[in-house]
Parts: C-alpha cells; sequence; structure tokens
DNA sequence: CTGAAAGCGCTTACAG
DNA sequence: CTGAAAGCGCTTACAG
C-alpha cells in the first residue's frame, strides 16, 4: 500500500480512506494520510477491498430487455438514487428473455452489495439463489417477500377499459407480449376484468415479442379476422406493440382512430410525436428506478424496509389515436 | 476452496476450473474435480479470482448517456458480441455529461479487463488515465492511438445536404447538442460543408441537450426569428432533437413538409411511427457495439487490431418530413 | 491512538 | 503430474 509512505501504517491508512477515524486516529496522522492520499492520487483499488469486506460495491441490475427503451428511464432512475457509491452493472439477455440460473451464479460470484430484479418471472425468483439484499421493481403480481416497487398497472387498464367503453367500442383485440412476466399477465388480466364490467368483448388475443417489426406482422395477418369479428380498437401491452400496429395500419390504409383505435402502455417519449399521437398508459419509469434504488440503499444501510410493496400511480393518456384531434 | 474436497490440492482444482490442465492434470483427477464442481454447485469466486490475476473479467462501457434509445441498441450490440466472458458494467452519466477523471479512476480500481468508450469528448480522452485495452466508439473527430469503431456520418450528413438541395431549400437552420462531444462537431461540419457546395446557407445555429422538450422550447422560441430569415428546413443533429421540432411544429400549426422540412441523425425505430416519419441520418446502432465489442475481444486476446479506425456506413433515409408521402 | 499480523478466495511459479 | 507456499491489495480484530 504505497501511501504508507505517509509515514504511518497501512491499517491507519485504510482507517482514514474508509471514513472510520472516529476516536481511533489522531487528527494529525489523518491530515498526513489526506495529504498523501492527495499527492500519490490513490485510490482504494476495488478488488483488493471488496475481497477483505466480503462483498463488492457494485449493485447488479437484472432486467429482461435494455433494448426497451422504456428501460432507459428506469436506468436512469435508478442511477440518480445509488449515486456514486456503488457501481451499477447491467446483467442483460436479449429480447425479453431472463437470465438463466447460471448466468445469476456468475453474476453473484462477484459479491453485489445488492440486487435489483426487474420484471421478473415467478419461475426466476423460484430458481434464484438466496442473494442478499434484493429489491424487485416492476413485479406485480409475483409472490415475493423481498421488497419491491409496482406500477399499480391494474388502475391505468381500468382507466383504458373506461376510456374505450366511452368511445363506444364493444369489440377489441389485445396484443400480448411473449415474455412469461408477471407485468404482463397483470396489465392484460386487469383490462380484460375492465372490459368485462363494461361489456366490451375481447375477440382475440395475440402474443409477440416487444419489437415493432413482430407486431407489425402479427397484425397484419390478424387483421383481416379480426375485422371480421367486428374489432373496432387494438389493445397493446406495450407502445411499442402499438407502434409496429400503427405502422401497419398506416400501409394497410386503415384511419386511426376512426376505423380503428390503438393503445398501448408505457407512454414512451416517442408516443408524443408518432402517427397519430399514441393513448397509452403512463408508468413512471423514471421514478420506479429512483424508488427501487432508495430502497435497495436502506436495505444496503441495515434499515427494514417500512412498505413492502410500494405501488407507483399509473394514469391513461388520452392522445390522437384513439379520439380524433381536436 | 471447499471443492478441494475432491481429494486434490487447490492447485489442481484451479488448474481445471481455468481449463489450463494441458498436459498438467491427469484426466482421472479433471473427472474428479469437474464431478466435485457440479455436485457442490460450486463457481470461482471473481473477486478472489480477479485479484490474484491482477484484472477483473468486467468490461466498462463509459458513455455519456444510456437514456438515449439510440444507445440501447449500442449496449445490446456490445453484449452479443462480449458474450458470457465478460460482465458488462455500465459507467453512465446524466443528460449527455461525460464521466470526470475522479469517476473514471473509480472505475478503473475495479481493474476492468478492458474498456469501452462511446462518444468521448477530446477532453475526456486526454485526462484519461492510460487504462490497458480499450476501444472508442463513435469517436469521429477524436484523436487517439485506441483502436476505434466509428460511423462515416460525413457522407449521411453529405447525402442530407444533397437531398435539401435537391428538394429546392436555400436557407436552413441547425439544432445542434450542447455536449462536446467530437461526434456532433463532425455532423455538424459535414453537413455545413455539404450545404456550402450546393449553395444552401445555414441561418441559424442553436444547441440543447438531447431532449425532447428542450429542443421544443429552444425551436419555439428561434422560429418567429427564423421564419422572417426564410427558413425551410430544420436540420436536427439527433432524431430526438427533431422529434421536438415535429411536435412544437404540430402545435404552432406549421405544415410538414409543405412550410418546414425536419431531419433528424440516428435513424431511431420511432421515427418511422413519428408524425410524419423523420427523414433522418441512419446510424446502424447494433452493429457498433458488436463491432466494438469485437475488436476489444481481439485486443483481450492479444491480437493487434488489423484496421485501427472501423468505419460504418451511413445512410440517407427519406421520409415524409421532408417530401410529401405519395 | 497505533502497528503487526491474519485472512478474504483465488492463481501461479516452484520444487518435487 | 502434483501439492505446499507465496502473494494479489485490502480490512479488521487484536495486543500494545
Amino acid at each position: 500500500m504505497v501511501a504508507a509512505r505517509a509515514g504511518v501504517s497501512t491499517a491507519t491508512v485504510s482507517l482514514v480512506t474508509n471514513g472510520k477515524t472516529a476516536g481511533r486516529v489522531s487528527a494529525e496522522n489523518i491530515a498526513k494520510v489526506q495529504e498523501a492520499v492527495a499527492e500519490l492520487g490513490y485510490v482504494v483499488d476495488g478488488l483488493g477491498s471488496s475481497l477483505a469486506k466480503g462483498r463488492s460495491n457494485i449493485v447488479i441490475l437484472v432486467a429482461p430487455d435494455v433494448s426497451n427503451p422504456f428501460f432507459a428511464n428506469v436506468i436512469a432512475g435508478v442511477r440518480e438514487a445509488i449515486g456514486e457509491a456503488y457501481q451499477l452493472l447491467l446483467s442483460v439477455t436479449d429480447a425479453g428473455l431472463t437470465p438463466s440460473p447460471a448466468d445469476v451464479r456468475n453474476l453473484l460470484s462477484l459479491r453485489p452489495a445488492g440486487l435489483l430484479v426487474d420484471a421478473p418471472s415467478a419461475q426466476f425468483l423460484a430458481e434464484l439463489p438466496s442473494a442478499g439484499p434484493m429489491v424487485l421493481m416492476d413485479a406485480a403480481g409475483v409472490a415475493s417477500d423481498a421488497p419491491s416497487v409496482n406500477f399499480d398497472v391494474a388502475q391505468g387498464a381500468g382507466m383504458l377499459a373506461d376510456h374505450l367503453a366511452s368511445l363506444g367500442h364493444r369489440t377489441v383485440a389485445y396484443i400480448d407480449s411473449v415474455t412469461g412476466t408477471e407485468t404482463f399477465r397483470v396489465r392484460r388480466e386487469a383490462f380484460y376484468r375492465g372490459a368485462r364490467v363494461h361489456g366490451i368483448s375481447v375477440a382475440a388475443d395475440v402474443a409477440t415479442t416487444i419489437d415493432m417489426g413482430a407486431s407489425a406482422l402479427a397484425f397484419a395477418q390478424a387483421w383481416p379476422g379480426w375485422a371480421a369479428q367486428g374489432v373496432t380498437a387494438v389493445v397493446c401491452c406495450t407502445d411499442t406493440h402499438a407502434y409496429g400496429v400503427l405502422q401497419e395500419a398506416r400501409v394497410a390504409r386503415l384511419g386511426v382512430p376512426q376505423q380503428l383505435a390503438v393503445t398501448g402502455f408505457d407512454d414512451l417519449p416517442f408516443s408524443q410525436t408518432s402517427n397519430p399521437g399514441l393513448t397509452t398508459v403512463h408508468l413512471p419509469a423514471n421514478e420506479l428506478g429512483r424508488a427501487a434504488g432508495q430502497q435497495l440503499l436502506r436495505l444496503l444501510a441495515g434499515e427494514t424496509i417500512p412498505v413492502p410493496g410500494l405501488m407507483l400511480e399509473s394514469t391513461l393518456v388520452v392522445r390522437g389515436s384513439t379520439v380524433t384531434a381536436s
């Protein structure tokens, strides 16, 4: 340890750099060490430190799909919350798949300070080796005793059903995601429930990956059948799916919203500028990341979380894809 | 080391788990160790391993702005390339700012196997402590002898100028980014060059953060002046900026493209469904990540990179924001 | 208040 | 082919 050249022992240096000087190091030595650290540009080696402490200062964020733009805001929120003290490690897999238990084992061998798990499937959680501090994000409907931050998607889905009913829609189709993620199950079930209340029938139900192209294709194939059944609105489980439908509707010269109403979930920034603007259930991505990061920080500080299941409000944003612009 | 219970020494186990058995461990012992590893579910501790080896298996991706959806595709590309062998650590700062030297020091203390630096400023690179294997991404115009993967933005910017000239535009405005990132300088200069060739004058030049709202506001304030100068097209340095202009144009009841043409750079997925579709310079984000990841992998394998400055083609995608849809 | 020593879990010359 | 030993850079009881 180079900074021992300040004329003190490595132990003293370690105490100072860790801020554990309270009544253990003389003011004089603290100053000496700080000076030496500054001069040498010394920075504590993360590896050695972590090994000695038994855990690293890395927070791992496990997520099914970073390439979803929605997720970028979640990441930003997490970063805001955890700040400088921890490094954010992103564990991502392709196309909405959850990491395998083997992946997680490898991750865990880095001895993360904590885990943030976004949109986990029930199976993933069941297979997860008990892993120290952990906060779940967007895990509505998943049984777990880990603290979690969720969207109240049911609320938004209900408002969406109300909205469509008030516009007179009687028969709609639903485009779901193929991932086994619980949040999509909750979105679907909550919407079905709301639809039933209003006597709206859901004629059909297809699922694709979270990808505009896949969704557009699925819609193109299904539309003739749906039209025959009298479908007047397509409810998509994400905005990305909805963009695909909008695109295909334009190709097919279908008037939106006159001939077909389209809705999404997420409220990505682009839903404001899409053609037409997309009516969607707004989910506060940034707040999700921020709240989960804060929860984890508390957990790491040894606090117990007062409200284990934090709920973030969802709201319906009405735009041109369901109502004609004024 | 628990698996030593296979009846051999820790050294032998280490040899086996690292695949360095060639002519050094008997087949019998290899089998014994593998069996024990499987039974105990043992996985090499990343911390201890890294400390002994002197470097970790973490690849750090330093980027100015993850919340740019463009970047999600870059990340996906990097992941595809580096695969299972390395963990991807994301170092991000807010709103297009580059990490400080102190941030980087902290990162480096994790002893990353390699560094991937996206869209660095010249200053950032100058301050970067010499840091082992490193690949630059989207660093056009930055002097460095590190291998790099860049977009040929000049090509696309030239095509954009050609396109606007062919449509008869004589006076345009340019919306730039406030970040000191070199790529934006290159985009701007290449477009200015192309404009000059065609006798197009760039009447004005404003800069905002990469944010729809900021861009919309800047446009709203500047438009009266620009209109007075005869501006008929706004060229934006990112699609995100362009979305802001599109939104504000709609608010102001400006017909796009009749009264005002709008263009971007990036070709985000949403540029297909925006209102109208956005004419933009397509930059292959996924390929950027993939190519950079592959370069780094070679570097880590001790190979020398044959082509230090890999160039990825950019192309112009023409949509409804510059030409009336057929 | 301070320093010598043990130990975190692994890897790698080294001697056999 | 194999194992005992040193060492990676730090932290933390422990004895003074």
